[in-house]
DNA sequence: GCTGCGCATTTACATAGGTTACTCCTGATC
DNA sequence: GATCAGGAGTAACCTATGTAAATGCGCAGC
């Protein structure tokens, strides 16, 4: 949560897109632009998207939140995690399919950017409408490997799959170490993603920690995956889907404090 | 799959737009120009787009498709149902990311529309460009509504939500009656795309017919859903995230031929 | 009119995961 | 420093769903 603070937000979204595409000055200019206003939601605070469904699109500067459906019997499933760098809302909201929720799960601070403004970008700059191209494809891949997760795997798998997927995803962003992260999910959290019960996710836990998959202290929140390459066997997981080289640079950043 | 010929095969993809969006004369023509030729497939045969990664986009005339990926172990995941009417390919097939593969589950014809294409549609035809995001936001919401599916539902709900969903989305395209259609899934892909074990699907599909909720013909392959308030109620259905209408108007269509 | 194959169906049995209920810990509040 | 609430951890028990194996049926090929 607690970010060190660098020169602008913008460079988190650069570095992100600079794994798949080059922006030109102007183009990073744009993005600065953006993030010099911002807004910022507590811990378990909806984040709006219902009531201005004018379909902005929202730039995720720190911090966690999920998107989610509550079913009638008053089950909740998260659907997916926002982490910082990714951006949102800018397709769901234009229409009045997906009635889903976002809701932060820890102090979260988001960009706004206007729907003229993504129109102007879509009409004239090419490189960073391509970017908002590939955020989309992206996000549609992490989707459709949940769906593979919640329907070919078992709890240990799935279970492992999902904090590889973090760990890789957090990198890209230089939010992670090689191997380790800060967690702020809880038992309850992780059971509303992957179809399980608050108890079976413990068992579980229990179980990856018992084989020396992971360590993790639930009083820190800070998870550490000791044998990747274990992991990703015994779960199925392979990280081509997230689009992004293997193992990016772990960085000075990572020794200098949490992330 | 044997379709009544219509006029062109535009009209499907005009009538299914016209949901959301009124296309100029202009741009009917387009896709009236795209329709001119047909590319098919037979049965269990994939429908190439690993060979070409040119980003193309692809128009589903007539017959159904799964998107699905395998796992490690040999499990097979479905993603995704493509029915007449529905775009592909326009977006996952620009990256590297997300390795699925897409088959025919009957005889299939596609409309194919070149990246060059798209690129052109989207620069100068607002409505038609309009049409394609809802098209992916409306996807988008399928498989979030998917992953609720798998994640938070049991065994007799995510059946009876399937088949709900497929009767609405082929109502909109004229390929269902108001509470019937041909169904040309094996127990196998049901079970392959629940997440569940083709023992379970059988005796699920079992309570079902028992429960008088459907009738379905193994011979013909027709199923009719008895109730559907009831199915959606106990299913916990909601077909908002589809985006159309409550009841399409069922069609003389559907009693001059099958579907 | 056999033969074989794909698919639906059923039974018996095994197990992953759900449910309930309780304990323990820690940190916030009064 | 007592009380309370949220979260982790555990145990006992229950059930939805998986697995294995066998049967029957209809259709295609010979």
């Amino acid at each position: 949560m607690t970010d060190i603070p660098v020169s602008t937000g913008a460079d988190i979204f650069i570095t992100k897109f600079s794994s798949y595409i080059d922006l030109s000055e102007q183009e990073q200019q744009i993005i600065e632009e953006f993030t010099r206003s911002s807004m910022t939601f507590d811990e378990n605070q909806d984040i709006i998207l219902e009531s201005e469904k004018s379909s902005s699109a929202y730039l995720l500067q720190s911090g966690w939140a999920i998107r989610y459906k509550v079913v009638p019997d008053g089950g909740r499933q998260i659907i997916s995690f926002l982490l910082p760098g990714d951006i949102f809302g800018f397709q769901e909201s234009l229409f009045e399919l997906s009635d889903d929720s976002v809701q932060a799960l820890t102090p979260v601070t988001v960009h706004r950017i206007p729907a003229e403004k993504i129109a102007e970008i879509c009409d004239n700059y090419t490189n960073l409408s391509l970017a908002l191209t590939w955020a989309r494809a992206r996000e549609h891949a992490i989707l459709t490997e949940h769906i593979v997760r919640l329907g070919r795997r078992n709890a240990y798998e799935r279970l492992g799959h999902l904090l590889l997927e973090l760990l890789h995803r957090l990198q890209l962003v230089d939010k992670a170490g090689q191997s380790d992260y800060f967690l702020p999910l809880t038992q309850e959290v992780l059971a509303d993603t992957l179809g399980l019960s608050i108890v079976h996710v413990n068992r579980t836990l229990r179980k990856l920690r018992n084989d020396h998959m992971i360590e993790l202290d639930p009083k820190t929140r800070r998870l550490r995956i000791l044998d990747q390459e274990a992991l990703s066997d015994v779960t199925g997981y392979d990280q081509s889907y997230l689009g992004q080289k293997e193992q990016p640079a772990s960085s000075i950043q990572d020794a200098i404090g949490p992330k």
